[in-house]
DNA sequence: CTTTTCAAAATTATAGATAATTTTTGATTC
DNA sequence: GAATCAAAAATTATCTATAATTTTGAAAAG
């Protein structure tokens, strides 16, 4: 619940936090979000917790009924896919865009961002270096707009893949970045995106092989 | 400012009556909004605006900056573009979704909103019918996260189609629409979408004859 | 043992009040 | 006349209080 920079004010804290803890399953689908008891623990009033309840309305991250209260937002399979297509298409355009902008020290720092990812001990870490390979080749293209919805699409990706992957990470190298990378560096930016829509809209499609444990869900969960 | 059934808070009343205002054109960008004013307007306290402003904000239509008020945001043909791009790629999407689920009730339907739209007298019930168009035939998708981001891209889309055509509207026989629906008609959804993508792409894109009075904008706005 | 009812408790939504900050305005200086 | 400064006014962000609604839970009825 640290303080960051861009916190500029309390309802902006509050929604980043509460948007980190329903993307790490710390808060449950489907469970109340209290005004007054968020209130208390940020030691504000509810005023600025209901502004941030809005924006996490509009993340997708909770839902909000009339004189009945905030939750978390549930999902199925169906919004994973969703949310895959989308990202998919959107990202495709970004690329697009983005690929004149890209230049050989995005690139290294793409490529060093999926040796990360190889290299990643847990689940939160390799998110962490997906999200920003994909962030490092898209921001290029300039589109604010774009780039918003990405993000948010991101989030409820990353949302997907901790409460399908809370254990048992296995490291695993990412083929398709480097076939993006490598596209890339030869200009083919249709290519490249081209493969970045393949990679996205694995998600949530194919099967997966049962992990130990036998709770793992059999859909492909990474992007 | 009529009460809407859906208004079911003050503060989404509000959120609606200021996007219409906004989208219309009544609010000019870069117009101060001032959360007393409003608050005074709509005769309840600053609490429920200061929540709508939140939803305008992430419609893209109002800029916060904390302490320094929230304002109408202004917009550039960069903007327009990036709308224009935004809608191709979703709108496609949500089509290829929908292909399976379109009935001839609802191909009817949208066949009847290109004939109004075609006849409307001026842009607003131009838009009104084109927008009625597009919802009909992507409605059917059934994925409410990307209905929803095609919504706000709407709303984008028809506050930069009001900016530019004020007045002189001439009637226009909308081809790209009855492409579309000959398309759906015979099952081919992906040259439907083709046909979509690229009437939505032209937007922002391709050069307007210049009408009479001199202050039209050399860019095609309507789709 | 389940269902219904109803009052108590909790919660949401809004209003009213206050502190902090920004903007405006008008006098003053150069 | 333009630039500077400070006090006044306006505005934002937040807190506290209150009314309205929903949820809870226990007692009563079937």
């Amino acid at each position: 619940m640290s303080r960051e920079p861009e916190d500029n004010t309390i309802a902006a804290r509050i929604a980043r936090v509460l948007a980190e803890r329903i993307v790490h399953g710390e808060l449950a689908p489907g469970a109340r979000l209290r005004q007054d008891h968020i209130a208390e623990e940020f030691e504000t009033s509810h005023v600025p917790v209901r502004e941030a309840f809005r924006r996490l309305e509009a993340q997708g991250l909770a839902i909000s009924e009339p004189r009945r209260g905030v939750r978390v937002a549930s999902f199925d399979l169906a919004e994973v896919r969703e949310v895959a297509e989308m990202r998919a298409a959107l990202e495709v355009l970004a690329l697009k865009h983005a690929g004149r902008h890209l230049t050989p020290a995005i690139l290294d720092a793409a490529e060093e961002a999926t040796r990360e990812g190889d290299a990643a001990a847990d689940v939160h870490a390799w998110e962490e270096a997906n999200r920003r390979f994909h962030r490092l080749i898209l921001t290029p293209c300039a589109m604010p707009r774009l780039l918003a919805s990405i993000d948010d699409l991101h989030a409820a990706s990353a949302r997907f893949l901790f409460s399908a992957w809370r254990s048992g990470w296995e490291k695993r190298t990412d083929h398709d970045h480097r076939a993006i990378l490598a596209a890339l560096r030869q200009g083919k930016a249709e290519e490249a995106a081209s493969i970045l829509q393949k990679h996205v809209q694995w998600i949530g499609r194919a099967p997966q092989p049962a992990q130990k444990g036998g709770e793992r869900q059999a859909f492909a969960i990474v992007g």
